[in-house]
DNA sequence: CTGTTAGCGCCTTCAC
DNA sequence: GTGAAGGCGCTAACAG
């Protein structure tokens, strides 16, 4: 027994009457164990409620039960379903997860990555805030890069060119042919890489013969900036009027929605919108908002199995948006295509 | 040197030229150490690059400069800013923060703390689910619970009762006297200690002379609910409504305002609507929320705090919340209270 | 004030 | 197949 009133290796194997070897190997799933010593080790693990001490074996083998999770902050619903997901996942394989914020600063990021390193984790999933972080990592352990790109790492990312044309197409397809595009900062390679990939497909649709005009408005992700950006453009008589918004985030779009509700402008029938994200809140905003969905589980659980993978290299993985449509959405009012 | 190329203590005690011991006091802020070689040790960490090994300092002093958190749901925007906080209060102080998610299950819950005390942490910070967690914790593992009492444990929590009546009493001095109260789960403590408070207050206003009818409605914490309580109930002529809406959480609150708006019903002038937590959403909603804030902050800082302090005994300690008026609350239209 | 040293609990050779 | 023993990096107790 330790100070502590917990059971060491050494009071399992005296209980069972073999060596702390014999008790390691059977821990650790090693089958070179007779069977009978294997039960009666079982029995003394159970009868004393021994639990490995986690710290000694970090110690010893360098490498601990633990993966670190570093993000720009936990109150932002993308990154609190992310960190739902890497829990969940990581809890169920027996791995404690250590969380961190960035809050988006460089220093704060790097002096964060390395406290994570102090614990060494198995591994570590980062949301890179910019360019590659100032740190050093040990061989050994795994890094991954999540949402975003970061030099010198593999990375899970979203194709943000595709999933961004997606909600063009969709609009498009129900008839829209004056579309504004509500960017986010560009700041950030994703508000970057889903403006230019909106406006590709803008011009190669134009381009097959397609009539539409896209108009720019280059704001920040949240709901204010939808918000504002939406009155200044909805305040003219309808006809002048684009028919639909596509945003580069869904609280953009949520806040495009409201201000066309004061504005007394009707969505979807006077106006779509279409998000970008699909967070809870999407689903829960009236009208229901059609959005381009980022597969946030499938990205963790690829992280993860990644992370957990043994001694394979780290591979970068791109997943596709999914168009979800819901509500917001509907076919152009056919007077406002004509004339 | 070790394996993965990270420097140990004894790297650091030989480029200063001194003994390991000396270098552990250095690390560990002791005075006892002349200015001069303080500098060496200083500058031999600088130059290598020195991290301590967590896993061998827990090993040895069995504590470890980490904080668990065991909440029920990171994605509630609620603990999500509660994560937050203790993210940033820990980060700061050179405290890492193992974060487990319940998910208001108490086996999980007995399961992810246990897992929590297998990495030696100086402390745990949690969310009860129900009742007294089917744990056992090391004397010298400093446990909190925190926004719900836990049997056997210290707590930081808010007077839900009181908290609750000054929402009343918000809607009271505004001339309100016909108010609907929406509840949350009975099941839950905060949900039946708010409306109890809230009723309590409504009783002794009451019995002091003020004409007061309170209409309590059960439902769950959600929008959805919020949403569907408001349109049984507005669903009358504007003489048979209530006036106000004092609801159990923001969630509620908001959905109740949402289908004011659907309905026709304008808030604050027909109806006003307090929410109860101030989660970041209620004042980006239109109209802005009045509310009573949970001061998640406060709280955050007192529990890390007492998790931080040493040896000292933990004791509960109980916050109030206040009042934060802003759009969604307005004097009660005169021709409503007369007749 | 500083150096030396004995383990913390576990894993992993190395013998047998 | 099993036991014995060394040592991971650090802290704290004890000498000096």
């Amino acid at each position: 027994m330790t100070v502590d009133g917990h059971a060491t290796i050494r009071d399992v194997a005296a209980l069972a009457g073999v060596s702390v070897g014999t008790v390691s190997r059977v821990l650790a799933g090693n089958q070179t164990v007779k069977h009978g010593l294997l039960l009666r080790v079982r029995a003394a693990i159970e009868e004393l409620n021994y639990r490995p001490n986690q710290a000694a074996r970090a110690l010893r083998s360098n490498r601990v039960n633990v993966v670190g999770l570093l993000i720009p902050d936990i109150t932002n619903p993308f990154f609190a379903q992310m960190a739902n997901d890497l829990e969940r996942l990581a809890a169920d394989a027996g791995y404690a997860l250590i969380l961190s914020s960035s809050h988006n600063d460089q220093d704060r990021e790097a002096r964060q990555f390395m406290a994570i390193m102090e614990h060494k984790p198995l591994g570590v999933i980062f949301v890179p805030t910019k360019g590659r972080p100032d740190v050093v990592v040990p061989e050994r352990t795994r890094v991954l890069a999540i949402d975003r790109r970061a030099e010198g790492f593999a990375s899970i990312t979203v194709n943000q060119r595709e999933s961004a044309a997606l909600a063009l197409d969709h609009l498009v397809a129900l008839g829209h042919q004056r579309i504004a595009y509500f960017a986010g900062p560009e700041s950030t390679d994703n508000a970057r890489e889903r403006r230019e990939g909106f406006l590709a497909r803008a011009a190669s649709l134009r381009s097959a013969g397609q009539p539409l005009e896209v108009e720019v408005f280059i704001g920040d992700f949240d709901f204010e900036s939808g918000e504002k950006l939406a009155r200044a453009l909805l305040n003219c008589p309808p006809k002048y009027r684009v028919t639909a918004i596509a945003a580069a985030s869904d609280q953009q779009a949520i806040g495009a929605i409201r201000t066309a509700r004061d504005l007394g402008v009707v969505v979807p029938t006077d106006l779509s919108v279409v998000g970008f994200d699909d967070i809870t809140l999407a689903s829960l905003v009236v009208p229901r908002l059609t959005t381009v969905l980022q597969p946030v589980r499938e990205m963790a659980e690829t992280a993860f199995k990644q992370i957990t993978a043994g001694t394979d290299a780290m591979k970068s993985e791109e997943f596709m948006g999914r168009l979800i449509v819901r509500d917001s959405t509907a076919a152009a009012a056919p007077h406002v295509t004509s004339d």
